[in-house]
Parts: C-alpha cells; sequence; structure tokens
RNA sequence: CGGGGUGUGGCGCAGUCUGGCAGCGCGCUUGCUUUGGGAGCAAGAUGUCGGAGGUUCAAAUCCUCUCACCCCGACCA
C-alpha cells in the first residue's frame, strides 16, 4: 500500500481527550478516531489491526473445535426479560422500540440469543458437546466510557458459547478454551495472567480472567498475585490469610458506654482510645436494592463491596447516605455498630469473630462501646467473608503473601453451570432418556481493546512498536526523496519484490522531508523500516532497521527480501 | 447521578475577569528555494466564537436556558 492512496491522518500535537498513552498513539497515529463518547471509529490501519488479531483469535478458536457464527445485533427484549438479566443488567442494556413499539435490547453480550438459537435444535446428548463463537460488535451503555477502545461504549468482541452434556464433559470444554486463549495471547504477543474473578451480571458458578499486568496508568484492575504458589485473582474476588496477631482475651468483659468526643474515623477512636484499629469493628451502612444492610469488619480492613453484594445477593449496592444513616442508627456517620441496631441485617467478617472485647459505635453521637462481643452482645445475620484483599496480606493457598499488581482485562472466560439453559429451556435427553438442561460456558476477547493494551507495553517515547503479529503492515519503506528518480524506482523495485514475496508493506510516497517521514514512521510503528536514500544508494543499498532497534543495516538491493524474512524472524 | 472543568478555523491554544476590528502556533493553497530526523522566504484561503433566548448603541466576553465533550466517583470487558 502507498500512503498516498490510503488514510493514514496523523497528529503532531497531543491530543487533550487522550489520558492513557495507548489512546493517545491511536489517536495521534492516525489510527482511531471519536465520532462521539465512547464510539469509535476505526481507520485504515486500526482496520488492519483488529484483521490481524482477529485472524489469530479465529485460528485457535478453530484450532480447539469452536464454529464461527454471526449473530444479530438487537434481540428481542422478551429474551432478557426471561433470563431476569432485563432487569438485573440495569442501565447499561441499550433498549430501544420499533416502529411497531416492540421492545429491544443492544446487545452487550449474546447468551440469550444463542440459548434461544440451540434450545430448539439441539435435543439429543449426540449433539454434544458444541463450541459457537461470533466476532461482532457489542453496545454497552457504559455510565462513563474512557481511554478509548478500552472502556468504549461500542465494541466488538470475540465471543464464544459451549454447550455440554455432562460436568466431566464440560471441564474439557473449559480447559480447551483456556488453552486456546493462552496461544492466542501469546500469539498477540502477550504476556497474560489468568486469574479468578467475580461472575458478577453474568451469573454462573466460577469465571476466570485474562490479565495483561501493566506498569502504566492504564490498569483498570488490581490483581492479588502468589509469587510463590501461582494464586492469582482479582480483587473483587480475592480471599486472604490474615496475618495479624490477635491476642484474645480470656474472659468477656462487661460492656461499657464511653464518650468519644469528635472521634468518629478509625484513626481518631484509636488514638484518643489509645488502642490498635484491630480492636475496633468498623460497621458501615449500606442501602441492598433500596433496604439497608450493615457490614461489619475489623477496624484496620476495608469491604469489599462486591464479596458484600453476593453476600446480600443483592442487584444494586450502595454506601447509605448520611441521612439514612442518622434514620437507620439514630446517630451521625462514624458512631454505627451492631449493638440495638433493629431491623438491619448485620454481614460479619469471619475476622471479626476471632475478636473479644472489642469496640464499636454506640448508635449515639460522641460515644462508642467497648468490650463487645458476638453473640452475647449482637448475632451476626450472616458470617461471611467480605473484607477486601490487599497488599502483603498471606496467600490464600500457601504460607507467602501477596502482590498487588494493575491489570487490563483482554479475555475472560465464564461457568455459566445451567442459568440460561434452565431459564430458557435448552434441554436435552441423556442415553436415558432423560431431560437435563445444557451446561454453558461463555469465553470473550475483546477484539478491539486488546490491540490497545497491546500499545501499554509496546511503546517508547517516539510512538508504537507493534509486535509483528498484529502490526498493520511488516514494512515500511521510505524513499527519502520523491523528487530523486533513483530513489524511487529503487523503492518500486523493492516494493514489488516484498510484495510478490507475500511481505505486507506500506511506503511512504509523500512528497514530504524525510525528518517528517521518518517520525511518522516512528510514530506508527510498523516492525521494520527501509530508507532509501543516496548515501547507500550509491553503493547499490538500502538501509533495513527495526523499529524495536538503533542498529541500522546496509542492504544489498537484491537482497532486500531475505535480509527482511530473517530480521522478522528474530523479531517479537 | 454527584463533584470539577472545557467548548473560539482541520489540530493545539490565547482573548472572557474589565463588552468596542476575532487572534497566535501548527496544518492547508500557490510560487521559488530546500531535501538523511517535524525546512526557508513570499503571497493567500479558512470562523454562525457549541446552540437558543435575553441585556446593551455594541456581546466570544454579561444574564438565563440548553447541548456536547473531558476529568474524579459510583458502574464495567
Amino acid at each position: 500500500m502507498r500512503w498516498t492512496q490510503t488514510y493514514i491522518p496523523t497528529l503532531r500535537q497531543k491530543q487533550t481527550e487522550a489520558e492513557l498513552i495507548s489512546h493517545q498513539l491511536l489517536l495521534r497515529g492516525g489510527y482511531i478516531r471519536k465520532l462521539a463518547s465512547g464510539i469509535y471509529l476505526y481507520l485504515p490501519l486500526m482496520q488492519r489491526v483488529i484483521e490481524k488479531f482477529s485472524r489469530i483469535v479465529r485460528e485457535e478458536m478453530n484450532r480447539s473445535g469452536a464454529i464461527e457464527i454471526h449473530m444479530s445485533v438487537l434481540c428481542p427484549a422478551e429474551i432478557w426479560q426471561t433470563t431476569g438479566r432485563y432487569m438485573s443488567v440495569g442501565k447499561e442494556l441499550m433498549r430501544m422500540k420499533d416502529r411497531h413499539e416492540h421492545e429491544f435490547v443492544m446487545c452487550g453480550t449474546h447468551e440469550e440469543t444463542i440459548t434461544t438459537l440451540v434450545r430448539g435444535e439441539i435435543k439429543s446428548y449426540r449433539q454434544l458437546p458444541m463450541n459457537l463463537y461470533q466476532i461482532q460488535v457489542k453496545f454497552r451503555d457504559e455510565i462513563r466510557p474512557r481511554f478509548g477502545l478500552m472502556r468504549g461504549r461500542e465494541f466488538i468482541m470475540k465471543d464464544a458459547y459451549t454447550f455440554d452434556a455432562t460436568q466431566e464433559s464440560f471441564d474439557v470444554s473449559y480447559g480447551k478454551m483456556l488453552d486456546a486463549y493462552s496461544r492466542i495471547f501469546t500469539r498477540a504477543g502477550l504476556e497474560t495472567v489468568k486469574v479468578e474473578s467475580d461472575t458478577g451480571a453474568m451469573g454462573g458458578k466460577a469465571a476466570h480472567e485474562f490479565m495483561l499486568l501493566v506498569e502504566t496508568d492504564g490498569g483498570e484492575e488490581v490483581i492479588m498475585i502468589c509469587d510463590k504458589c501461582g494464586y492469582a485473582a482479582n480483587r473483587e474476588k480475592a480471599t486472604f490469610r490474615d496475618t495479624v496477631k490477635i491476642k484474645a482475651d480470656k474472659e468477656m468483659k462487661p460492656t461499657e458506654v464511653v464518650d468519644t468526643p469528635g472521634a468518629a474515623t478509625i484513626e481518631e477512636v484509636t488514638a484518643f482510645l489509645k488502642v490498635q484499629p484491630y480492636q475496633l469493628v468498623k460497621t458501615l451502612l449500606y442501602m441492598a436494592d433500596n433496604k439497608p444492610a450493615a457490614a461489619l469488619v475489623r477496624g484496620d480492613r476495608d469491604v469489599n463491596e462486591i464479596k458484600l453484594k453476593n453476600a446480600l445477593g443483592a442487584i444494586e449496592l450502595e454506601l447509605a447516605t448520611p441521612a439514612q444513616i442518622e434514620e437507620y442508627t439514630g446517630a451521625p456517620v462514624g458512631f454505627a455498630g451492631p449493638v440495638g441496631l433493629k431491623d438491619v441485617p448485620l454481614i460479619v467478617d469471619p475476622m471479626v469473630t476471632n475478636l473479644t472485647n472489642f469496640i464499636v459505635g454506640a448508635n449515639a453521637d460522641q460515644q462508642h462501646i467497648i468490650n463487645v462481643n458476638i453473640d452475647r452482645d449482637f448475632k451476626a445475620t450472616k458470617v461471611i467473608d467480605i473484607s477486601l484483599a490487599r497488599e502483603g496480606d498471606g496467600c490464600p493457598m500457601c504460607n507467602s503473601t501477596l502482590d498487588a499488581k494493575s491489570g487490563i482485562e483482554v479475555g475472560n472466560t465464564f461457568q455459566l453451570g445451567t442459568k440460561y439453559s434452565e431459564a430458557l429451556g435448552a434441554k436435552f435427553l441423556d442415553a436415558e432418556g432423560k431431560e437435563h438442561p445444557i451446561i454453558m460456558g461463555s469465553y470473550g476477547i475483546g477484539i478491539t481493546r486488546t490491540p490497545q493494551a497491546v500499545l501499554e507495553k509496546y511503546f517508547d517515547e517516539k510512538g508504537i512498536i507493534w509486535p509483528k503479529t498484529i502490526a498493520p503492515y511488516l514494512v515500511e519503506i521510505i524513499p527519502l526523496s520523491m523528487d530523486n528518480k533513483a530513489q524511487v524506482e529503487a523503492a518500486e523495485k523493492i516494493y514489488d519484490q516484498l510484495t510478490e514475496a507475500g511481505i505486507e508493506v506500506l511506503m511512504d510516497d509523500r512528497n514530504e522531508r524525510p525528518g517528517v517521514k521518518f517520525n511518522d514512521a516512528d510514530l506508527i510503528g510498523l516492525p521494520i523500516r527501509i530508507t532509501i536514500g543516496d548515501k547507500s544508494l550509491k553503493e547499490g543499498k538500502v538501509e533495513v532497521k527495526a523499529r524495536s532497534e538503533d542498529k541500522v543495516e546496509k542492504i544489498g538491493l537484491d537482497s532486500v527480501v531475505p535480509a527482511v524474512v530473517k530480521l522478522a524472524e528474530r523479531l517479537n
């Protein structure tokens, strides 16, 4: 391809709308343009990157036995109402009506659609297992789109769905997808970590995410990782081993209400009463689906709201407002406690149950209660892990400690169980003629977000450095002067040779100064650059250079193809 | 939805407080020169100052309403 024949609108200046380096590079490199908040247009270079990555995904999905189909973007709302997600997904589900006033949703994921597709056709265990996938546009009306393609509202996703008759069969299908995912990300030049994750609105039994660990600001999630045993989990999901040594008193002391003037926060109370944070129990009031609930964690810990939400079975969860706190506890913020709190369920973290004679808010202004003991002074509605893991906590699987790392999610896998098949009646007959719901799994890969995630890793101060597998072209040819006949002829010749050898080439045939071409070449980041200028051409040579290296090799005009092939082999 | 901010030529911005010719840099067009890391000179073109309404002799500037976008939070791949 020739630069003047395609459309690569590079920008010199930084774009204020982009915070992340990867987003900035895509805009400046002429890969994408924004149409509206969270909605992007893919320009020719981006289109090629998407095509490259999609091809890798297709090849590996096909290799694992999955079959490609294509489903609709729209789906009758009725099906989403049947599975309950019409309610549970909330406002991010884009809803609309057609001219007949029939309600539709724009799919952000296709469990409902595919289960509907399959339920009529799959009747026998003999037709299973099956794995269907598509690469398609998704729409999620995110509250706050940001980071370019990383959190757009419209994006492209590969989504696969497995159907199995038995749990054993499902485990095999799930394992195949995990393997395919590892191969896909490796081929795209990414080292990913597989972590345990929360299932969220997707439902089902268990889930994993494939995370790219990054050092830039691009991380959107925190991953807890154990170096020793390999335990890795999204922070939302992570469990941990408590390493604080608690001295338990032998006897329960009588409770006592004490005045704590001006001491509402943990810091203020511990300073005032001269105690350690872990001798306190925090009582946080939440509103779960508009009903109050109290979360009790040890004073030195924070609440993991995802764990709490799951413990409560709630769809919406948010901290109570100061007014609501006064309404339910009778005291201002900072003095809530479990003792005497009426009509509010108490969700208690197990770490609280190990404490004796601890301190809680008194549900009265400027007062706390000391020497409180669970079961004697209040009863837990439910004891369940609701603490947020943090760096330095003990690994739940071994005796080491957890590290916190920043990551970008590029893929996910969900063990759906029979949630969708039961709701929509996708059932099969086993060998004995008994009817069962199909066991399902669902597997996503962000087709547009992954290449941007790649850029959080592959760049330098001048621009992008694509891994060769997803670069829009492998080679960029730069004739330094378009007015120089010898240079142009040499460039055309090399262009033809490379093209004939099946190598993808972009030739910068613009009538621009060398500096402009070099800078744009560095910005758009093709792996190999061939410079054609008088200096080398006098010796019958051109200059071949990898974007990722400083070294320049002078190559004879007729040896360019093998030199490029050889260089490409060495590159990432 | 809550908090903060921004809308001025294709891009980046100044001008707004204190109303008085709509500007700067880059880019763009033409010509000449130049050509190994974002050229020089000369001549040009380009704006409903986000939109609507109001105040005023006069509004980018003041007032009211409204729309879009960005950042922080909640949500989320």
